[in-house]
DNA sequence: TCGCTGACCCAGG
DNA sequence: CCCTGGGCCAGCG
């Protein structure tokens, strides 16, 4: 597991310590938000590598599709993650999804629920 | 110094 | 719904 000392991962805590209580951010975003764009990947790194959990509201952090990553991966902290959310207000669907439409954290009044793909991740093959 | 590996994400099949 | 491939970074043996 990465150390958490490098100054990437402290911007990227930063972001993280902004979402609002009752809202949630999604790994791309915030990696976007602390100037790493198209690096969803790197805030996932970052947040598993968070040693003193109290520091950061990681629980505000889901993926994509308003999933929660700990819960994919078989983690016992995904369940932490879900009761720390709804105790904040945040309400899952059927599916154990979080709206991002609705409780979608935007710092600009920007739509946080399709502006996932500000930029191609892929790039074009010849 | 190399080579894993990990809380992601999207396009395709 | 599942699986594959490619892209990104930092720490440890």
């Amino acid at each position: 597991m990465a150390g958490a000392g490098s100054d990437t991962y402290r911007r990227i805590y930063a972001v993280v310590r902004r979402i609002p209580r009752g809202h949630v951010a999604t790994y791309g975003q915030v990696a976007e938000l602390a100037g790493y764009p198209g690096q969803a990947r790197l805030a996932g790194y970052a947040l598993h590598a968070l040693r003193d959990e109290r520091a950061v509201p990681w629980h505000r952090v889901v993926d994509a599709r308003g999933r929660l990553s700990l819960l994919r991966s078989g983690s016992g902290a995904g369940v932490t993650q879900r009761l720390r959310l709804e105790q904040e207000g945040v309400r899952f669907s059927a599916g154990g999804r979080v709206e991002l439409v609705v409780f979608g954290w935007r710092p600009r009044g920007r739509p946080a629920s399709s502006g996932a793909r500000a930029r191609p991740r892929k790039r074009p093959r010849e």
